[in-house]
DNA sequence: TTAATTGTTGATCATAATAGTCAACAATTA
DNA sequence: TAATTGTTGACTATTATGATCAACAATTAA
């Protein structure tokens, strides 16, 4: 039950692009130099993240990375499901039909309760959130 | 991210040893025939629930296993750290010194805000709720 | 229009973690 | 003493993860 590095990888380039909001694009090689990230790893784990429009890409010379919405409006709620693929502890929390047993399972409601615990936590932080306290700004 | 089988395994047990509280011990071979968790798995991953005294077991003939405790005193946030190793997203949560970015890093607070998120859902249930709701004994 | 640049995608490989099995052993009871 | 039952460690198979590489598509600037 760990975390994948796609998911630690993804939020800390999200970091990278969150830092630098406002600023144009930024290259991919910059991303993972400063973040310590396989390029060609990162590229591909970027990729959904552009898909569901939280990243915008641009291609060619002068190309680059940018988020695509401002830092206060992307929540990890969102992120870190892109690119752990889901939060879901088990396959039957979204997708009862799967296990033949989830009628009568006691087990179920329990992690369907964890993942929403989880979702609230995450929910409640967005990538602003982060710069803040990277920044060292945050007055909590 | 998902759970391991030796925790969907081990709760499984735990409940089924939970059902027969108070009637003696119940053979791994039975535990294993109910709940269809493969014999030689379950002998292994029973294993760390005896040492940590959750799970009273006997040798020989006539021997097996029982709870140790009342159900109504084992929550499943003491039982599911000791199936899946622990419930740290990442190692970092609980041993900050493995990571040489952890003073500086900005995404630990979140992995351990979510470990205590999750931590309080699991303390929440206890074996005998599991028991109450497998009866639909439930008044909820 | 061409060359350089940069993201996109798919194939592939390596490694590690998980799931599962088997056999020798220790303890207990009848 | 023989049958029974849990304990332990070694081992195998399968899968998921982490990572790399190469061909390709799009864009810009000379």
């Amino acid at each position: 039950m760990k975390l994948s590095t796609r998911a630690r990888y993804g939020t800390r380039a999200l970091l990278e692009l969150a830092l630098h909001w406002g600023e144009g694009a930024l290259l991919s090689r910059d991303i993972a130099d400063k973040q310590n990230i396989p390029l060609p790893y990162l590229e591909h784990l970027i990729s959904p993240l552009v898909q569901a429009g939280i990243v915008k890409s641009t291609r060619g010379a002068r190309g680059g990375f940018s988020l695509a919405r401002p830092p206060e409006d992307i929540t990890l709620s969102e992120v870190i499901p892109l690119l752990e693929g889901s939060i879901d502890l088990l396959d039957c929390v979204n997708n009862p039909e799967g296990c033949p047993y989830s009628d009568s399972c006691v087990m179920r409601r329990i992690w369907v309760e964890l993942k929403e615990s989880m979702d609230k936590t995450l929910q409640s932080v967005t990538l602003k959130d982060l710069v803040r306290q990277a920044n060292g700004t945050q007055t909590l």
